[in-house]
DNA sequence: ACCAGGAGTATACGACTGTTTACTAGCCGG
DNA sequence: CCGGCTAGTAAACAGTCGTATACTCCTGGT
């Protein structure tokens, strides 16, 4: 047996605050805000819980800190409007068996709970979502109509929580494909 | 001033039971599981904590006891399968500015959380909503068209939620419908 | 070689949580 | 009219949460 050594770890303010962070990234998007405790984000890291506290506040400013590392989702909205709804429904459908890759929604699907991450979670969400979705609209409702999306996006979510992911076919895309032009009128 | 006289009220197990199980069905709703306290429900029920946990054994024990008294969705996937599209969209659009009147949507769009409750949660979904709308479908697919008909009832009850309510026009009924043909199929 | 500053640590704090215990007091059959 | 059953009560329990404090010890500049 070789002898138990703790490897010591060169002590670095930064590189710690971004394994905290990475640790909180993860953590957050796969069980939500609340379930997640700030001793079980400092675990994760391999840090102290103090230092939670000291490099980010509180547990909502780091959760807060989380979601701005985030990029948007206008990639996701780019080229043509009659591209949208294909390009939607292979992305939702991907969602159907898997979480998404992005922390963001994750966290988003989640955290209806405490008021403070509400109101950061429904900034982000018309930030990141909605508005992006609004802008590449053309004609009237453009607002309801991304809002009906993206609560379809939303929805594909939170039943792949609760039911268990389930594989897409092809038939699912195509399905999705027209939810999606039917959402959005296009 | 009439003398703060607290009516003594008569000690009936039943009645006290009710009260619990009432308060639970109305905060359960309003607020999901988490958020929601034991001494919650026993303040607004007028009741004593313990009674609680000597009535219902354990919070989560209450919480299905609450689901329990919920009646299914039966009713709305009633009639013609051709009408189903509608009838849903206009549920659903009540749904966008309104939360259900019946506490096991509001209960089952949240709660997440708990192992235990997602759960009881996720089994209620199956048996009152996912398969009373698969048995009224016919052809193939008849599960997954449920299924993301199901996402989009979730969906915009969890939009209602993060972004606030939005009084349905004309419009979205008809999108919603279109959304319903597209999702089952018909 | 030394020492100040700061990274990292251990632990305590107060406020909650769900649950349980020991107790009081009202009712009802005899 | 009175004793036992039981609805209802008050308080405490054990645990966890987020946060704050006081401390140790490594490290880099002089």
């Amino acid at each position: 047996m070789s002898p138990q050594v703790t490897e010591a770890r060169p002590r670095d303010r930064e590189a710690t605050r971004e394994r905290i962070l990475q640790a909180a990234r993860t953590l957050f998007g796969e069980q939500g805000y609340e379930q997640v405790t700030v001793r079980m984000i400092a675990a994760a890291a391999d840090a102290n819980i103090a230092l939670v506290g000291r490099y980010f506040g509180s547990k909502a400013g780091l959760f807060g800190a989380v979601l701005q590392g985030e990029p948007t989702f206008s990639a996701l909205f780019e080229g043509d409007e009659k591209d949208l709804p294909r390009k939607l429904a292979e992305y939702t459908a991907e969602r159907m068996h898997r979480p998404p890759d992005s922390p963001i929604l994750r966290t988003l699907e989640r955290s209806a709970g405490h008021p403070e991450v509400h109101a950061v979670a429904r900034e982000r969400l018309i930030t990141a979502v909605i508005e992006p979705l609004k802008a590449r609209l053309s004609g009237p409702d453009a607002h309801a109509r991304a809002r009906m999306a993206t609560a379809v996006l939303l929805g594909v979510g939170a039943t792949r929580r609760r039911l268990g992911p389930e594989e897409p076919t092809p038939a699912d895309v195509d399905r999705l494909t027209a939810v999606f032009k039917a959402c959005l009128g296009v």
